[in-house]
DNA sequence: ATGTCTTTTTGATGTCAGTTAAATATACTT
DNA sequence: AAGTATATTTAACTGACATCAAAAAGACAT
């Protein structure tokens, strides 16, 4: 056997400008020049395994992420205890806004997987802003993304059925595959059944069920976090978007 | 009798200023000469009917708006027809961040009765926030206020009784009218049962149900839309945030 | 491999809140 | 003021999904 030289991929320095993510991530639409100064402010990418914790719930909030790699879920907590996870973020997808409200997050963020998470400092933040022009409107940009995302899954909660969530889940996911590049209707899903139910306002049980059924009407083929979308008309049916082909 | 000089309050030019809602709404912390520059750029307040659209899905985004008078709610609209009100805008609330995601609104605005509304040009926004330092932080921790109420609103629909969502909703209200030293245990609803019932992904009847359950158990006190909160604690141990006395 | 722990699935039962239906109250017109 | 439309309440019935309980399947450590 060679002796192989070994890279530490979690620790090569960051740049925005050879990522191959930019284009989903803060520095979409940015030039060369743009990106460069992008870079001096991201700081060493952090890793992260399993369980950790990002950040939580009433941490000053000092930098937003973005996440390259693996996937971070974000939660919110009651006052009596129960969370409700608020989103899934892939790599590309930012994390970290909900702390601009007052210098504190409001939710808790902790990876599913081993991950790792590029951070953006504030304070740089407010700097670069006033040198990169148009960068301001890239900042309203995602943040109102975030906005209408959350008004979606608004929706999603208030006035879908349980079968409609769980496709619209899948075809959420699919779509942000997509995005990537990645295959569209063959995917693994980062979360356990428990984080999907949460997630969606339903029961673990009411999850597996629905699994079952998708799988028994050949819309999908599930062998545990694994997921091939068979037919995604009919998914598209179900949560209203095409009309039943017949 | 004298002859009374009627004023015709809506169209008198805005300032910031002399604006009573100054420290609610957008200008929270500006000083008096970012003030001024606010005034510069503020339009002509908008007079809106009831069920007027201020603006709709799709609509090109060119401003964000603060309700000055009256009431204004949201509404996102999914694919198969129906509607989630996503907020309910008081005075000094803004609304329209959606529309920053890509150029054009993601939901629905609609006045709930007679309503004042102040319009805030994005172009001449873009402007403003390279003269007055602070805008951009006072930007964002408005989008990171609607974002983190929005993940509030998602806990509701997710995790909550139905029992539950509605103390929410009328503890959020009171707390509203606290910010703006109105009565907080003495107010108006603007919107109907129906709107109501939307809001907290519920029937109707339910929400008219538990009106007459908590009026029963003396918590509230209900005539039409109008709301007196006799036992504050009692909601807030609804809701988690108090042990219950005794 | 073996045993422990966790996650997922499956089935039986229960319940909260939706649905349906109708009465009542209020608001708007002419 | 009468008449029509709209909003709200009340009651009985129903169903979608939660809960409870337990088995099955994976994951992981020894």
């Amino acid at each position: 056997m060679s002796s192989i030289k070994r890279i530490d991929v979690e620790h090569l320095k960051v740049s925005c400008k050879e990522c191959n993510l930019r284009e989903l991530c803060f520095p979409h639409g940015m030039s060369d020049d743009e990106l460069s100064n992008m870079d001096a402010v991201v700081e060493q990418p952090k890793a992260l395994h399993k369980n950790d914790f990002l950040y939580r719930d009433g941490d000053k909030s000092q930098a937003i992420f973005a996440v390259r790699s693996g996937c971070v879920k974000t939660m919110t907590e009651s006052a009596n205890g129960d969370e409700q996870i608020v989103g899934f973020h892939l790599p590309g997808e930012l994390l970290g806004l909900d702390g601009f409200a007052d210098d504190s997050y409001t939710c808790n963020a902790v990876a599913l997987e081993t991950s790792s998470v590029c951070e953006l400092p504030l304070d740089q933040l407010e700097t670069l802003c006033h040198q990169v022009p148009g960068l301001q409107k890239q900042m309203r940009r995602i943040m109102g993304k975030e906005v209408s995302n959350d008004h979606k899954l608004l929706l999603l909660l208030g006035k879908m059925t349980a079968e409609e969530r769980l496709a619209s889940f899948l075809l959420s996911l699919s779509g942000r595959m997509e995005e990537r590049h990645w295959k569209e209707n063959e995917f693994n899903l980062s979360m356990p059944r428990q984080d999907i139910a949460n997630y969606l306002g339903m029961a673990v049980e009411t999850v597996s069920r629905l699994f079952a059924t998708f799988q028994s009407e050949k819309i999908i083929d599930v062998d545990r976090r694994h997921i091939t979308i068979l037919d995604m008309h009919r998914l598209k049916v179900i949560v209203g978007e095409c009309e039943p082909s017949k």
